[in-house]
DNA sequence: GAAGTCATGTAATTGGTTACATGATTGA
DNA sequence: TCAATCATGTAACCAATTACATGACTTC
């Protein structure tokens, strides 16, 4: 496991929790990890076979029904996961084309710019009200430890979106 | 220009506030978009070029001392700048990789997590310090409109990294 | 005259995504 | 039986970044 993509380790963590397909990992990335992360079939499957080369994954054929690929982590793909999360942080990236639009604002206009700020807001209370159930139901588990960090990861969109909401008031204020 | 990539509209947009070189788009695209866009020299002169070519962009080339190459935007150029920014946002999308890191959490251990949300906390306090004063600065020169809408991008960045920090704070209690 | 910045550009690589192909299984 | 979902995979493409190459001008 020489190069050192995030795919890698996107998939050695959610492994290190339960063994999973290929199918079931790109679920819980759309499920779980989408505000913060996102894969394709694309990335997932090939980086399966080069980690189960490696020796970070095992894989096992279900012999009965469907002939899933259950992969689960070895002991070598927890060390490295381990080794990569101590790391320090090399890069946490916002690209917000709604920000990019607004800053070309004075070629759009004041009515385009509402507008987007409109739909940039609309999204972003519905997001907000799924984050809160999410939030609702791992404060109602948080015996089991991991769910604490699945927590912390939500009450950082929560906290963040209210943000963005508490923005777009001062915006519009601003602009009218 | 057929194809969509959103470089493309980023240097138009620049360039419809004044005319730059590349080198200066790059400084400008580092200065005022770093905290939700960012591109380098080699996507910038290519596609340059390639505005150029599609009557979007003209240049001047200086004939006395360095001999830069001053860009500035065409009619047909400011006109598909403005139908971009008139379309619905595609895609506003946040990568932060340490949420990946605390998601999971669980093989990496309270202390780790709390590093990272450390060396977090301090990256984002110096840089909300720069945005407030990016902010000061600008509510003094409100009397140009373009402004406001540079503002508005600030205003953004100030109330998330205020959030962040509140995260933060609750993060902390929750783990200790 | 050396270091730093200004300035333009390109070749190779990266880290993916998109779209497609294929087929089994499940539930209405 | 038919649509939806489960499940695996690949080929082509893409929007960049990185690293390098080159050289002029400025400032100390």
């Amino acid at each position: 496991m020489a190069n050192e993509k995030k795919i890698n380790y996107v998939i050695l963590g959610l492994l290190s929790h339960e063994p999973l397909t290929g199918y079931e990992i790109k679920k819980k990335i759309d499920q779980s990890l989408r505000f913060f992360w996102s894969g394709s079939y694309g990335s997932i499957y090939p980086t399966l076979d080069t980690l189960e080369k490696d020796g970070c994954v095992e894989k096992k054929e279900e012999s009965s029904g469907r002939g899933k690929i259950i992969y689960s982590i070895t002991e070598r793909g927890r060390m490295l996961l381990k080794e990569w999360l101590m790391k320090p942080v090399e890069k946490d990236e916002l690209r917000y084309e709604t920000l990019l639009k607004l800053f070309f604002g004075g070629e759009l206009g004041k009515e385009g710019v509402l507008t987007h700020i409109q739909r940039f807001e609309e999204k972003i209370k519905q997001e907000l009200l799924l984050f809160e159930m999410y939030a609702a139901n791992l404060e109602k588990v948080l015996d089991e430890e991991e769910h604490k960090y699945y927590l912390l990861t939500v009450k950082f969109g929560i906290e963040s979106y209210r943000a963005f909401l508490n923005w777009c008031e001062q915006a519009k204020t601003l602009l009218s």
